[in-house]
DNA sequence: ATGCATGAGTA
DNA sequence: ACTCATGCATA
């Protein structure tokens, strides 16, 4: 039956030349198992299509691998042999039965798959889904995934090609909010929809709020940043983030609502991992700035109007399937510090001697120095070492005040300022500090504010050195 | 809450 | 090949 999988690969390619299954024989449909699924129309069935090639996947057993195998179709623009492939994954658990009993108590079931009808509504509106942990519990995350025409009759119809427009993308998703908080945000998802036929922007550019915010790399030398009349500088940020997340809890939304709401007002949805950060301070300098406009309104449109609905979309994907989140093991990583304390700017070579003496890919490495370059600029800085004790010592040590200071600091850092660029910079003069000789030492200092803002019960002596090595001042 | 990851935009 | 914004997946 349906052995479909999903894969940890990406860019897979396999070409399964499955003939089996007919795209809507009984053994094709599957259900989706607890998944919280809303339809345009109301709750419907979790269920998902195993259109095996040479028809189209639609789904699968569980949100996760939806995601997956969403994102692992590859497409054959081949005119006459258009199909799609789905790779194996043999972490992937076994597909559910497929005789799983569709909609639980819903009066309006749905009709069975078979009907187009009834896919041929969900494929306008789409569905949303949460996610699922491996043992079912609910994650923060869900999608929204627009159900492609289905086959009728056995014959497949016409398949929205991919474009470069990932938008276009049969797979939307979005951060689930827990709508049980907030009931006021369910509905109002088909108008949002079908008004964004091919999908949605992140940001709409109509929005005069958002597009006056828009990133533009080109233009913005801008030593603080500016909104509108205001000039925002490190204490705003953090009183306004302290202040959002208060408000924000007592309106009685999560983060992910809030990511969620957003897109009702200016089209571009955030994630409950964005909301997170930008409450914790740990986004950048540049990007806290340009958010908060956004969460202001927020903020005020809410806690005056009662039942204002949210919708939820965003595009999520891309042809590509996510690779595993690799796993680093602390004592790698703390190797890692270590090195990027000596040089936070490996060049290609470096890191791939280094990736070879850890032990990891290349690429696991060069990422990993992406982010923790990117965690330097935060506005709070990254809260060094784990809970335990234990792993860190090590690290703590090397990081150890004096040393850090007295002999990295100086000989290392100087020339190439790995750890300030103008970024940094600016996000620091907003401070208005006094010392402007010496701004690659100081701009680092926002983990003083970090610490001051937010002692976090958490900080252990690890995370102090290690703020301290990096940020001394002298 | 955060670690590892993606992708657009740049240089 | 990097920066930066952003997020899935997981701790």
């Amino acid at each position: 039956m349906a052995t479909i999988t999903s894969t940890n690969q990406y860019s897979l390619h396999h070409h399964h030349h499955h003939h089996h299954l007919h795209p809507l024989s009984p053994q094709s449909v599957l259900t989706i198992q607890n998944a919280a699924i809303v339809a345009q129309t109301g709750v419907s069935p979790a269920t998902v299509y195993d259109t095996t090639p040479p028809y189209h996947f639609y789904g699968s057993s569980t949100s996760k691998e939806l995601y997956s195998t969403s994102n692992e179709i590859k497409w054959n623009h081949h005119p006459h042999h258009q199909q799609s492939y789905l790779i194996q994954d043999s972490n992937s658990p076994p597909l559910p039965s497929t005789n799983k009993t569709p909609t639980p108590g819903a009066s309006n079931t749905p009709s069975p798959p078979q009907s187009p009808t009834w896919q041929y509504q969900q494929q306008q509106s789409g569905v949303i889904m949460q996610n699922k942990n491996k043992d079912g519990t609910p994650t923060q995350n869900g999608y929204i995934r627009n159900l492609p025409p289905q086959p009728q009759n056995g014959f497949l119809p016409p398949w929205p090609l991919p474009t470069n427009n990932s938008f276009n993308h049969p797979y939307f998703h979005v951060a689930m909010a827990h709508h049980h908080q907030h009931p006021s945000h369910i509905h109002q998802l088909q108008q949002q929809q079908q008004s964004h036929p091919g999908g949605q922007q992140y940001i709409n550019p109509n929005d005069s709020l958002v597009s006056g915010i828009m990133s533009g790399s080109g233009g913005s030398r801008d030593d603080e940043c500016q909104s509108e009349e205001e000039l925002i500088d490190n204490n705003d940020l953090d009183r306004f983030a302290k202040q959002f997340k208060q408000r924000r809890i007592k309106l009685g939304y999560t983060q992910a609502d809030v990511g969620l709401a957003l897109g009702n007002l200016y089209g571009n949805v955030f994630s409950q991992t964005t909301i997170c950060r930008f409450e914790a301070l740990q986004l950048s300098f540049k990007n806290m700035c340009k958010l908060k406009p956004l969460l202001q309104k927020w903020l005020e449109d809410s806690e005056s109007q009662t039942g204002t609905s949210n919708s939820m979309e965003k595009i999520a994907a891309s042809g590509r399937k996510r690779k595993k989140r690799t796993s680093i093991e602390v004592s790698i990583k703390q190797a890692l510090e270590i090195n990027f304390s000596r040089n936070p700017k490996p060049a290609a070579q470096d890191i791939v001697s280094l990736a070879d003496q850890l032990g990891l890919e290349k690429e696991v490495v060069r990422v990993w120095f992406c982010n923790r370059r990117q965690k330097e600029k935060r506005v709070t800085p990254p809260i060094g070492g784990q809970k335990n004790g234990n792993d860190e010592q090590t690290t703590t040590d090397m990081f150890g005040f004096q040393e850090g200071r007295t002999v990295n600091g100086r000989s290392e850092e100087t020339e190439t300022s790995p750890l300030l660029d103008h970024m940094s910079m600016n996000n620091f003069h907003a401070r208005a500090h006094h010392h402007s000789q010496q701004p690659h030492i100081l701009h680092h200092h926002p983990q003083q504010f970090k610490q001051r803002l937010s002692p976090s019960p958490n900080v252990n002596d690890s995370t102090t050195l290690y703020g301290g090595r990096l940020f001394l001042v002298d």
